[in-house]
RNA sequence: GCGGAUGUAGCUCAGCUGGUUAGAGCGUUGGUUUGUGGUACCAAAUGUCGCCGGUUCGAAUCCGGUCAUCCGCCCCA
């Protein structure tokens, strides 16, 4: 009979137990800090109907980008991101909710492009975002920077540092309209900063599509400093205060490694005006990590009130996979998982053994058992020694009669003869 | 959609100037006297050498096609 294949499909991650309690482990803490910060966990459901996710009626090009399908007259396809759910809920619960409305979802998400390194088919992000109804104050924008940075500061001990770089759309609108670009010279401008860091003819790009004049004007962003241009128009005179404040709020909040990079546009999305990124100081060939910005009108597809909000993305998989790949990720912490092992010796030990690992349980002590009695002693102790337990509790007809427990400290070989009290206090104590 | 590389045991790979029964390490299972693991030793199981076709007396090996995977480009809502 011909076996059928175990590999995932392309794109498509699956862990180890190790990884996935490192995994887990991070997924958990930057959630706690986003809870401890007032953003309210949303579940949302993975599929949505067509029309939600993609504007295009071409099916034919949507979907060699998203997994789209049909079950009778609906046709539906699974989220690839979270904002889309977002607004959807935002403006389908507007009444029930209350304003500045702060939410995060951690959820899987698909995108049906082909894979490459660092980007799959399937992946958890992390969103978190704060909306407010007609206004929300520039101050959100730094919290929602300030939060994201405690939250990837409460797993610094697996992924180390991280800095953040800040642009403003407002600057370059206003730099634009000082320079009098057309729109479409915005556009392409706009592309061409945002791919600065992977081009080496930058500027002569530049200069073919806005012309030498202006091109000269935008270099002069990246070497002389954005503050050159105070006093050129009160458009990028406010631009340059934003960002000024911006940066005064974040360090008040102690957020130290934070920088102006204006080179930040986050691709040509709907963001309006602060935008940043997140790096890794041990690993900045990773790209960034995670990033957002704030959006001028989030749900306008939805409702005809104006949603404003600031939001961020945190690209999870693919920062947690990229390092363990690497081996950047200290996984020692992980490898002891389970406290003992307890070794039943002949299936008339099951019972006590059972009433054991229940007391040891009881007490909050992670145990396994291994119940098949009957295998030799050998093949039992074989097994607490690779699920790395800390000790082996052995149940043999001697302790069975005589109500005590071997327990065995696997890693410096030593045994001794404990009562049940004796031994919840010992693996209690670390 | 375009370009590059790779497809051999569960995994990582060797073999590839064509020549009998296809190799290693790891892993798995059993054993080295039956209540003591991590080390060592012995043994076993598992492959239509990605698929189709061509050249040849003979193909894992050479050629063509095809599919898949990985990497990069495009795209990134």
């Amino acid at each position: 009979m011909e076996l059928k294949p175990t590999k995932t499909l392309s794109g498509f991650i699956e862990l180890l137990p190790l990884q996935q309690r490192c995994f887990d482990e991070c997924a958990a803490r930057m959630q706690r800090v986003l809870k401890t910060a007032g953003f309210s966990h949303l579940d949302l459901p993975a599929i949505e109907r067509a029309e939600v996710l993609t504007d295009k009626d071409n099916w034919d090009e949507i979907e060699t980008q998203m997994f789209l399908f049909q079950k009778g007259d609906t046709k539906m396809g699974l989220r690839y991101d979270g904002t889309v759910g977002l607004s959807r809920y935002v403006a389908g619960h507007m009444n029930d909710l209350v304003f500045p409305f702060r939410a995060y979802q951690f959820a899987r998400n698909y995108r049906g492009e082909r894979p490459q390194r660092g980007r799959y088919r399937e992946f958890y992000q992390m969103d978190l975002d704060i909306m407010g109804i007609d206004s929300l104050s520039e101050n959100y924008d730094a919290e929602i920077v300030a939060t994201l940075a405690a939250a990837y500061d409460s797993v610094a001990e697996f992924i180390g540092p991280v800095n953040v770089r800040i642009g403003n759309r407002r600057f370059w609108n206003a730099m634009f309209e000082y320079l009098n670009l057309t729109s479409e010279q915005c556009r392409s401008a706009f592309v061409l900063i945002d791919k600065k860091d992977k081009m080496d003819d930058f500027y002569d790009g530049l200069v073919e599509t806005v012309g030498e004049n202006a091109a000269v004007e935008i270099n002069k962003v990246f070497s002389s400093g954005y503050r050159s241009f105070v006093g050129v128009s009160d458009a990028l005179d406010s631009a340059i205060r934003e960002m000024d404040e911006f940066m005064v709020l974040l360090d008040s909040m102690g957020i130290k490694n934070a920088q102006i990079d204006l080179g930040i546009m986050r691709g040509h999305a709907y963001y309006t005006g602060i935008v940043f990124e997140f790096f890794l100081d041990n690993f900045p060939e990773l790209g960034a990590i995670g990033g957002g910005g704030r959006y001028e009108d989030l749900a306008s597809k939805f409702s005809k009130t104006k949603i404003i909000g600031v939001g961020a993305a945190v690209g999870f998989s693919r920062l947690m996979v990229a390092l363990m790949d690497e081996n950047k990720i200290d996984l020692t912490p992980f490898m002891r998982p389970v406290r003992a092992a307890v070794l039943a010796m002949g299936a008339g030990q099951v019972p006590y053994a059972m009433r054991v690992v229940a007391a040891l349980r009881a007490n909050g002590i992670t145990v396994v058992p291994y119940l098949d009695a009957n295998k030799k002693f050998k093949n039992q102790i074989e097994f607490a020694d690779k699920i790395n337990a800390d000790y082996s509790i052995i149940i043999g007809e001697n302790e069975r009669i005589s109500e005590i427990l071997a327990v065995k400290d696997m890693t410096a070989g030593t045994q001794q003869n404990l009562n049940l009290e004796q031994t919840i206090n010992l693996l209690k104590t670390a």
